[in-house]
DNA sequence: TCCATAAATTCGGCCAACCCGAACTTTATA
DNA sequence: TATAAAGTTCGGGTTGGCCGAATTTATGGA
């Protein structure tokens, strides 16, 4: 999961750990579901199922355990820690309705992409919930958006640690072209992703300051490649960014 | 926390969630910090955090710990197994701007309420946030508004299990009271709480219907006692409760 | 209705691993 | 540079996590 590991653990809770991961992949199951997944006796099972019930992160009906609704106070408390995140939410919004595009709000963590808010519209078909889900900033328009705002050094860092693994042929994998790419992004304002993260989908997006002007965060808006013209892709939709950027850097400022 | 313990549990478990939570306490800390919060070792500490980042649910800048954004998955997953969940947030901002009262929406889980959103206007002033806190149903408006929806024998399984603990002198803490006042609630289809949670807070609650027709949850909006005038608590509010449930079933039944 | 099957739960007991304390390393301060 | 305070590593004792077997509860035929 994370990069440095290798110091001593606890054992049991990272069985906890994956039982809640589990019940959420299952949607909810049994003892014995639960057992045959992770390879654990049903008694072990049970054990770790009666903890987590007596601290309410779990809940039990009938014989089916579900994730409770425990984890809202700590993601609403996760949230509200990064000072931009409810302003983001209403621009990103706007964002998809403008562009008609999927729309992302993402920040960094601990030197990747986190998904912060996604556009799940009306008709909330292919959004298969991306919220929390991570991923790799060098491959995603958001991500070098962001990359482009920190200082170069921690760049390297983030490079360092986390490498510049490749999702399609087209994704930079290579440091130097990485850092010209982000001076690039400096310059425009805005990155682009041309199918570097996922074959046919094409992405821009834009950094935004916090309150204290260091990089908050960026919006991105996705499409599938063929959707655009690369005039709409490479002119209007950079232009709406960089206003969204903008309204949102002066509506996050006054509060 | 939960009212069936008593079994076999994992200590480390509890250990490491009792390390999550106060976390959230103390909005970040270091591995001394906690180790005298807790009463444990400072050693025992590390291993704990080594595993909760090592899970990347917490993260680490310098020798400050703090909670990670990987909990916004799993809310997000909690959320959207209630069907109700996003259609609900805007109704909740629609009713506090038109009462110009603090709104919430709430959903019942394992006997007692659990506040799923809170309207925090523009002007994030006095939220304390409450979204996750959990609350005994029989003291507030919309947890009655929720029971007055549930079959009497739940109720009674409820009150059973939670009592009916008093947390002002007009708290209902008598059973057939409280049947006596689902009735009536079930028959205006509002629920109303006279500082019956909070010495000077009266409140307006409305509950909702999920797609399969059971009670889904309840929209509340509260105010100052006196801030409030006998007629707009009385007729205005329910009626404007009233309207909003009723489009929200609309909307829901239509996604 | 009763029996057969399966799953959940409880419980005894072994030994892995959790926890502490001590030693060591790093960081901050004077 | 020295001193202190905090973070981290590591050895070892013993707690308690884990399994397996026994018991209880739930399910579905016949």
């Amino acid at each position: 999961m994370n990069a440095n590991d290798g110091g001593r653990q606890v054992q049991a809770t990272l069985t906890s750990l994956e039982i809640v991961e589990t019940l959420r992949e299952l949607d909810g199951a049994r003892v014995t579901e639960l057992a045959d997944t992770l390879d654990l006796s049903p008694s072990t099972v049970h054990t770790h199922l009666a903890t987590l019930v007596s601290a309410d992160y779990v809940v039990k009906s009938g014989d089916i355990y579900h994730l409770s609704l425990q984890f809202l106070g700590l993601a609403d408390y996760v949230r509200n820690r990064r000072n931009a995140y409810r302003v983001a939410d209403s621009y990103t919004d706007q964002l998809a309705q403008e562009t008609e595009c999927r729309a992302v709000f993402v920040v960094e963590e601990n030197g990747r992409g986190v998904y912060m808010y996604t556009y799940s519209g009306k008709y909330a078909v292919w959004t298969y919930s991306t919220v929390g889900k991570r991923f790799h900033l060098h491959q995603t328009a958001a991500g070098k958006a962001i990359l482009s705002r920190l200082p170069r050094e921690r760049v390297n860092e983030i490079v360092d640690e986390w490498g510049l693994p490749a999702s399609t042929e087209n994704t930079i994998t290579d440091r130097e072209e990485l850092l010209a790419e982000l001076d690039a992004v400096a310059e425009r304002g805005v990155a682009f992703n041309d199918e570097e993260q996922l074959e046919g989908v094409k992405a821009a997006g834009v950094p935004v300051n916090g309150t204290d002007g260091r990089v908050a965060g960026a919006f991105s808006v996705a499409s599938p490649a063929n959707r655009m013209t690369e005039d709409r892709f490479e002119t209007e939709i950079p232009k709406i960014l960089l206003g969204v950027a903008n309204e949102f850097e002066l509506e996050n400022s006054m509060s």
